[in-house]
RNA sequence: GCCGCUAUCGUCUAGGGGACUAGGACGCCGCCCUCUCACGGCGGAAACCGGGGUUCGAAUCCCCGUAGCGGUACCA
């Protein structure tokens, strides 16, 4: 099984090209097979070698790695103009200056049934010859025939007069030459798919199989676009999403394993999937269900595993032991600092969890016997910390929470940390007493007499 | 306009004539756990686009309609 990836560089790889690579290279992956990639950059006008680099740079971190290429469509330009030659002189395809409003024109006098076909003329861009008679089948693995009349089809121009080449003739003897023998692509391509039968059928080349994908689509239905939120690879990445997950959710939209499992690795991917669980309706993207396979992929790494993916996100190190407390309490690597940060850089400043725990009535005093307690656990671990605390909430008799969340803020600056005998044991007994003494001056400032 | 593809809870999907009082997952709601936030556990609301056929029987097959999407470029 030889497969092909073909993007075409005039943007960010979106995560509707990268599950196209995906399905691609799990088919390959799964079979032995031959994954092959292609840039397809004959649009001189809007490729650029900025978004080559950043296609490759998203295959590679979603560690999708293919075993023949990158090969530039345009650089293959000799080849394309020799094939256009024989068509040309088998009388398979012909010089016509008729433009697109020529075409519309026809259509228009023509009616609806019939397409347009030029005359032969000894300059201009390069038609394909469509047969009058006849029509032209797609054998899709997902979609089974679809049947497209000849009558319907305008003579395709395959290269400008100049003689360079477009898509629908390019596709058709890249994927001819380099001998793939599974199509793969997004079923934007279907309707072009005749076109191409077409330029092979004339080579008299047989054709490969073809499997058309359902589209994706954005939250809101529509297709999607650069408008829509954590549509790139790109994106992705910078939402804190791990590789592994993004493979994982983007299998599941189009595909599913036929009992109901949601999470795979990707070991189990490669071994499941197949063209046949593939569905034939467009999918949605839904950031939600990613944010949720990513956390359990995420819950499932090691310790040291983790912090190394944190301590790269976010670049800086020593980050082992506050990974350590929060891991469960993270989705992505991005929701690590929010919560942790303040280990690092101290509390951070939140006026309204200030104003509710420490602003005023009973806060401070409670955080003072917390202070009280905590100068005195022996040794400073985690259990003689909890215990500690335990005790300062057993003898005020009050809930944990009106003890333990001023403390929070006194050290976190926000409501919302790990687990605070987890944090307080991980702080120490100096940096406790510090956070907890500042905190304490900027509640109480002592009265002038006080001293 | 024309050609084509598609159509099950809000979302991803299971289902391929009787096993369907339509299953699972995300999300949502409630409860439990609980020091916050999460995680986890339990429970709940929530769908076969509409209309015709075929059949003893249709979510499942066929037709029509509707809607969404794609193509209709000297873009890919």
């Amino acid at each position: 099984m030889r497969v092909r990836f073909a993007p075409s560089p005039t943007g960010a790889l979106h995560i509707g090209g990268a599950r196209t690579a995906l399905f691609n290279w799990l088919l390959a992956r799964g079979s032995g097979g031959t994954l092959v990639l292609r840039i397809e950059d004959t649009d001189r006008e809007r490729s650029t070698l900025e978004n080559v680099e950043q296609i490759l740079d998203a295959l590679r971190w979603l560690e999708l790695d293919w075993d023949e290429g990158p090969v530039s469509q345009a650089a293959r330009a000799e080849r394309h103009r020799e094939v256009l030659e024989t068509l040309i002189d088998a009388g398979s395809a012909y010089r016509s200056t008729a433009t697109a409003d020529d075409v519309k024109a026809y259509k228009q006098s023509h009616g609806a049934d019939r397409g347009f076909r030029g005359e032969d003329e000894p300059e201009g861009a390069i038609r394909l010859r469509v047969p009058d008679e006849g029509a032209t089948v797609v054998s899709d693995a997902i979609r089974g025939e679809t049947v497209f009349d000849h009558v319907h089809l305008d003579d395709p121009v395959i290269a400008r007069a100049d003689g360079s080449v477009l898509y629908n003739f390019a596709v058709a003897i890249d994927d001819a030459d380099a001998q793939i023998t599974h199509v793969i692509r997004g079923e934007d391509h279907l309707s072009n798919t005749p076109k191409q039968l077409l330029v092979l059928e004339a080579l008299g080349v047989e054709p490969p199989l073809y499997a058309h994908l359902p589209l994706l689509h954005g939250p809101d239905g529509r297709k999607l676009s650069k408008r829509h939120a954590a549509a790139s690879v790109q994106e992705l990445r910078d939402a804190g999403y791990l590789p592994a997950a993004v493979r994982n959710y983007l299998a599941l939209l189009g595909w599913g394993p036929d009992d109901d499992t949601a999470i795979l690795s990707t070991d189990e991917l490669v071994r499941r999937f197949s063209l046949a669980g593939v569905g034939n309706a467009p999918a949605q993207f839904d950031e939600r269900k990613l944010r949720w396979v990513n956390g359990r992929h995420l819950h499932a790494l090691s310790h040291a595993e983790l912090t190394a993916e944190l301590e790269a996100f976010i670049g800086r190190t020593g980050l082992g032991p506050a990974v350590a407390i929060a891991a469960e309490k993270i989705q992505t690597l991005a929701d690590f600092w929010p919560l942790c940060g303040f280990i690092y850089d101290g509390p951070a400043d939140d006026p309204a969890a200030w104003a509710k725990t420490l602003g005023a009535d009973v806060g401070p005093e409670r955080l003072a016997a917390a202070r009280e307690a905590l100068a005195e656990a022996q040794p400073f671990e985690l259990a003689e910390v909890e215990a500690a605390l335990r005790g300062v909430v057993e003898r005020a008799g009050v809930k944990p929470a009106q003890i333990f969340q001023p403390l929070r803020v006194a050290l976190a600056g926000t409501t919302v940390s790990p687990g605070i005998f987890e944090t307080v044991a991980l702080l120490g007994r100096e940096e406790t007493l510090r956070r907890i003494d500042a905190a304490l001056a900027r509640t109480a400032p002592a009265p002038p007499d006080a001293a």
